[in-house]
DNA sequence: TGAAATGTTGGGGCG
DNA sequence: ACGCCCCAACATTTC
């Protein structure tokens, strides 16, 4: 028997269409997998308290799966260079196999391991991260990355997407038990038991990511179109959060959306299949703008955003965060995140928009919070979301567009249903009164508006005319 | 993947 | 009958 294969798990916590994983089985001299959790200064790529719950669970769900087909998952804490090396050289691994990831320090990362590695003789290979299409594989003309979503995706469109690699039957046991931390050593869990709403909404595994997508495809994508941006109505895949940790392939997620959609024979679930792709591809558009320019992780991609007379007052941040703007729709959007870890993708905006626009507070700051409360926490999806928002990104919504809370409640929950079931204080009002555009009557305990929205606006388009320009990186 | 301000048009009330 | 005005509805421009 010769020398073992390392799987170092990232965000790829899955078995199906696993290259790496795929790689190492052929080998066929065992397996052995590694989840290292990083240290402080390395966890911007994972995110925070919401995220590290889900990334408990999901870690459950696939050491019982790779224990199942006779495989062990090791469990370390630290640095991702000593762990790697020193749990490679402990079970004589000569390879270790790893998917990329998309973050701002992913290349000195890898420098990083692949030298520990290489110093004890051993070698890392490296494979494609979870998109559809590899970054250098869409590029413009000139030999650059797109900074236009159209261009783009018009160029991504034409890169092949290759079919998934079925799961490995078996692993192959490793030639010795090794030592590893219990999943509570990785102390992910929230001290108070916070997250009860997270668990009662939420399946994290593999398992529970294939249901998700069963479920949409056998439904929902019909109506997608109309249905997705209304918040009232579950018209949407909520795969982010699975998709992000790799619980299942965007690859997976093509083909089976082309196939299902395909065999229907039905034009709304085609057409809804094609606008469902359509997002995949905006999630593809973010991650390859973040791996050309891990810079925009803190910094605008327009750099005379620099230069935004920004507000930073905690307590209007504070107000926000809580759900307690005094906007229904952007407070029934803040409380749902913090009850299940997730918001409607048309609520994120009016939320986000509030928060830079209304309020003049930094988008960084948003951007911080959804990354701590977002079970979906994705640097690239994230940051790019943010800088569209903020008017500072790679085509971004224009600075003068300031969304107007009331009219986008509404417009897009005109019964209400939406606010009602996150903002119990305004259960009793029917829509015309929730959607106000004045806002809804004073209430005993909902919060009078923060801001009047004219006002609001007006002061908003005055700081954005004195960073107006069109300079990019 | 806006909203508000401004411009245009056409129907109908009315002197 | 005619022209004038009002204003809703729609279109265009501007932020």
């Amino acid at each position: 028997m010769g020398a073992p294969s390392l799987v170092w798990l990232r965000l790829d916590l899955r078995l199906e269409d696993h290259a790496a994983l795929s790689a190492a089985v052929v080998r066929g001299d065992g397996v052995i997998f590694l989840f290292v959790f990083p240290p402080k200064e390395d966890q911007a790529w994972l995110g925070g308290a919401a995220p590290r719950w889900w990334l408990h669970h999901s870690l459950a769900e696939l050491a019982a799966s790779i224990a199942k087909r006779g495989g062990q998952l090791i469990l370390r804490r630290g640095d991702a260079a000593e762990q790697v090396a020193q749990v490679a050289r402990q079970c004589d691994a000569d390879t270790v196999y790893c998917h990329r990831i998309i973050d701002r320090d992913e290349e000195s990362r890898l420098s990083r391991v692949r030298a520990a590695l290489e110093d004890a003789g051993m070698r890392l290979r490296v494979f494609a991260p979870n998109l559809l299409a590899t970054p250098e594989a869409v590029m413009n003309r000139a030999g650059g990355p797109f900074k236009v979503f159209t261009p783009f995706h018009n160029a991504a469109r034409q890169v092949h997407v290759a079919g998934p690699i079925p799961a490995p039957a078996r692993l192959g046991g490793p030639g010795k038990a090794m030592t590893s931390l219990s999943l509570e050593d990785l102390e992910l869990l929230p001290r108070h038991n916070w997250a009860g709403g997270l668990g009662a909404r939420w399946t994290p595994g593999e398992a529970g990511a294939r249901r998700r997508l069963e479920a949409f495809l056998d439904g929902p994508v019909a109506r997608y179109p109309e249905d997705r941006d209304v918040p009232g109505v579950e018209g949407t895949a909520r795969i982010s959060p699975h998709l992000h940790f790799g619980e299942v392939g965007a690859r997976t997620l093509f083909h089976e959306a082309v196939r299902r959609t395909e065999a229907s024979r039905k034009g709304g679930a085609l057409q809804g299949g094609e606008a469902w792709l359509r997002q995949l591809y905006w999630r593809e558009f973010a991650h390859h703008l973040l791996f050309h320019f891990p810079r925009l992780v803190e910094e605008p991609m327009r750099v005379e955003f620099a230069a935004f007379p920004w507000r930073d007052d905690a307590g209007l941040l504070e107000a926000w965060q809580r759900g307690r703007t005094g906007y229904p729709m952007v407070d029934a959007g803040m409380r749902e995140l913090w009850h299940t870890g997730w918001m409607h993708n048309r609520v994120r905006m009016i939320a986000a928009s509030f928060l830079v626009k209304h309020l003049l507070q930094p988008w960084q700051a948003g951007a911080a919070w959804f990354m701590d409360t977002l079970v979906d926490a994705d640097l690239a999806n994230n940051t790019l979301g943010w800088q569209w928002t903020a008017g500072c990104g790679p085509d971004a919504a224009p600075y003068f567009r300031v969304f107007n809370p009331s009219l986008q409640g509404m417009r897009f929950d005109p019964d209400g249903i939406y606010v009602r079931r996150w903002v119990p204080e305004l259960s009793g009002l029917d829509a015309k009164q929730i959607h106000a555009p004045g806002g809804p009557p004073p209430g005993s305990d909902y919060p009078s508006p923060l801001v009047e929205h004219a006002g609001a606006r007006q002061r908003a388009l005055l700081a954005y005319a004195k960073v107006r320009g069109n300079k990019t990186i």
